[in-house]
DNA sequence: CTTGGACTTGAGCAACTGATCAAGTTAAAA
DNA sequence: TTTTAACTTGATCAGTTGCTCAAGTCCAAG
């Protein structure tokens, strides 16, 4: 029937992904979305509802991003553990996919927001629980391959090496310190050899 | 000679720096201060001169804070790594402490701000490089007191138990599961033991 | 007392915020 | 060609922001 839309909401998506993951929710204005993705607020709004909303599909298109290189670093090694770490390698030096923001989205979106944004908190909070989940199955992978102790607690290592990954994301912001990143991945991986 | 000051300052910054720490920079508002601090804003204004500059007495607060409290854990314990524990848990767990947030105050700076407020994250960036250094002269002590191996690097120990430590607090905060972040510390000092 | 200057007050400014909507544009369907 | 509805545009709205400043209040010094 009528005109159709002249954007591809997929890299509108992604545009707008890098602007609030580097930038923050709060310290990006509708304007800056505007800029950013080539949109005038009528379509914007009229495509995503509200900047919240904007935001909410933003976070999800994160977590796919991040679930799809994972499955990626893990299909390129044969041992499971030397695939996790490849994907925290990725993602910790990789310039294109830290081109949002060293910091994780998820925990950032966490930091800054409060109880007005619920909605935003409890996506970024399920986010963060689904990937503890995911890392658990693959440290179970590897206790049947055989690569690690059938005694350790997945739950727990998975626990651990999501907690070092944060921290370490947060410490590699702060310090630009890429050497000294590279020894503590040597050393959050080392229990587990 | 004149009108003397109504309001007491330490009071004053400690009060705006629960708030700023709970909330971020950009969240609170000049208003939400007045309220919380009960000043008027041309009074706000006289005594700190910004918004800006008025967060960032609250960062150096934050630190003297934090700082005077590892020393009170420090004394307590006859071994310097439980000193060290014991003020990892005092932040992680007593409601006295963690007011703010679970999430440390210079980790969530950094985290939302961007190079509009460069002294705010300079201020933040230098506040965590002096603690790892001050980790790592506890580490060199217990070294020297024969807690812990003298082969262990001091500064790799000081900066993985920070990795670990902003981990934890960001992990807390999303979870607040008390259980798991009690046995996540158990594994960050299992390897000093 | 009187006085003078440190301190307080709150109305209000200019800039910016997220969001709206009537008017306009487009292209597939009739 | 006409119709129609999905889509785009940008001026504009009401609310909020950080901050100012003239007017007022207070109290120690003279």
């Amino acid at each position: 029937m009528p005109n159709i839309a002249k954007y591809d909401r997929e890299e509108v998506i992604h545009k707008a992904m890098l602007l609030f993951w580097r930038q923050g929710y709060r310290a990006t204005s509708t304007r800056d979305l505007q800029q950013a993705v080539n949109m005038r607020p009528g379509s914007i709004y009229a495509a995503f509802g509200s900047k919240e909303a904007l935001y909410a599909e933003t976070l999800q298109h994160y977590r796919q991003q991040m679930r799809h290189l994972l499955q990626q670093c893990l299909a390129k090694q044969p041992r499971k553990l030397d695939g996790l770490r490849a994907y925290f390698e990725r993602v910790l030096f990789d310039p294109e996919i830290v081109g949002g923001d060293s910091i994780c989205m998820l925990v950032k979106t966490l930091s800054e927001l409060n109880e007005d944004q619920a909605l935003l908190r409890e996506t970024a909070e399920k986010a963060l629980r689904q990937t503890e989940l995911l890392f658990s199955e693959i440290v179970e992978q590897a206790q049947r391959l055989g690569e690690l102790s059938d005694q350790l607690d997945p739950r727990r290592v998975a626990r651990g090496l999501q907690v070092q990954f944060i921290g370490l994301r947060s410490y590699l912001k702060s310090t630009g310190d890429r050497d000294a990143v590279m020894q503590l991945l040597d050393d959050a991986f080392a229990p587990l050899r």
